[in-house]
DNA sequence: TAGCAGTATTCATTTTAAAACATACTGAAA
DNA sequence: TTTCAGTATGTTTTAAAATGAATACTGCTA
């Protein structure tokens, strides 16, 4: 008789530098929040995060990128904001797209998992 | 001027099943270990890990495979151990080539990686 | 020049996860 | 029938991480 249980393969993935763990999905999607809301404190509440912790996730970001990928308004009309960098709109698609890939080739692999 | 700051690809996998993450590259090495010293406790130690967690892990493998992948031995001469099944054999085999697999694509994804 | 809303930053508090501790159970062998 | 080392499990402690609160700063606009 054949076993019926359901396995399939998940898959993570992230960008890293000398320095360790540099972007993964969890800094994609505050970048995509970053540029649908315009600011920081909003990007923030979108995900029900901390502003601190979305904030320090920038500024690492922007640290390690050899070109920011966040610009932050400060001051002025509205209090200020933040927008994305040219960079910073390559880097989603870049991990986007080679996120799809990885995973496309993943799911091929899914055959005939038993255990 | 050519940038020269290096980044590259990293991909973690794990095998899910209905009730979310079944066996990922921790329970792999749990396994290995069990197999390598004939304990869960052992095991444990060889990880640093406490024997509780390992026991743990190895029961939620045990009851969410199709078969057990890790067979215990009570009591006894020496009090016991633990060693694995055909099928924990196999599930670390199985494991690691899917891994392979997976991880050698990603590895061709690093070309032109720019931030 | 006072108001405003968002950024920047520190500090205390809460939440969560991991580890440590303690103790009962098992069964072969001496 | 006592010893022994490993399994089995609940309880307590500790450590780490996330959150929340508080405060200063910024610069356009009314």
């Amino acid at each position: 008789m054949m076993s019926n249980k359901k396995y399939n393969i998940e898959v993570r993935l992230w960008i890293e530098e000398t320095e360790g763990p540099f972007l993964g999905i969890g800094k994609i999607w505050l970048l995509e929040n970053i540029r649908k809301t315009g600011s920081i404190t909003n990007a923030a509440k979108e995900m029900k995060m901390a502003y601190r912790q979305a904030w320090q996730l920038v500024k690492e970001m922007n640290q390690r990128a050899e070109s920011p990928l966040v610009e932050k308004l400060l001051g002025g009309k509205g209090g200020g904001g933040a927008r994305l960098t040219e960079a910073g709109e390559k880097a989603i698609q870049t991990f986007h797209e080679v996120e799809k890939r990885i995973k496309d080739f993943a799911e091929k692999e899914t055959q005939n998992l038993k255990f």
